[in-house]
DNA sequence: CTTTTAACTTGCAAATTACAATTCAATTTA
DNA sequence: TAAATTGAATTGTAATTTGCAAGTTAAAAG
């Protein structure tokens, strides 16, 4: 997968660079279940309506943690139940997911943002 | 491809909508070359250091057409030549783009703002 | 009238995604 | 304590998308 950092880099533009790490359409969707809405589960993350399928969370929750955005820590000892947690860096992303939300609450008919069910 | 009308969203959420639109590795390089470097012809943006190929990018223009996002013009009467420029939809994105750099420029090391060539 | 240019289109291999089924250890239930 | 369930994946495979090279077509330039 590209959203990798052992890929070179497209250019130094940091639109592009940060297209490598988040330009898809799943990552920023695991972001916002952790930052709005509170998600550390994986089985959560699979409940939300978009359906992402398990070996895609998967997949994004390992870069989450190589690109430092994220980081899992076991529920209890010798648990094999994982907590995912933004980083301070994953956190940074705040104004991006609100500026996006804005954007498509204005620009694209019936968006809504979801209530915590 | 996803990024389309015809297909179903996923969620109501304007994160999932957004991403449906915008939310993949080239279209937005596409957008940025439009808005701040002023490109507007095919050759141009593949000129852009990311490389795009030529299907991509006329897959990516045909799409933002769609969307509402860009529009084409004949460079001049019965000329195949064609101008690319942004609607005003199109340059609403102005506020997403503007985040996204200074996202990466804050976070992601060695990045940096292109001068024009 | 021949060559060059701009904007595509086509073909195809490689990579990525979607979806279903399976694994496997830990925890809960009977 | 044996059986069932849960959480977090992994695997298999078909469909979709990408990346790259080559070809096409009409207008513009020489």
């Amino acid at each position: 997968m590209y959203l990798s950092m052992s890929q070179p880099r497209r250019s130094p533009c940091p639109v592009s660079c940060t297209l490598d790490l988040i330009g898809d359409r799943w990552t920023l969707l695991v972001i916002r279940d952790m930052m709005f809405f509170g998600k550390q589960r994986f089985e959560e993350f699979l409940e939300s309506p978009e359906g992402i399928s398990t070996n895609i969370l998967a997949n994004r929750l390992k870069l989450l943690e190589e690109l430092g955005l994220a980081e899992k820590q076991p529920y209890s000892n010798h648990s094999r139940r994982m907590n995912y947690q933004l980083t301070e860096k994953g956190k940074s992303l705040r104004s991006v997911l609100k500026v996006i939300t804005i954007w498509g609450l204005k620009h694209i008919d019936d968006t809504q943002i979801a209530t915590k069910p």
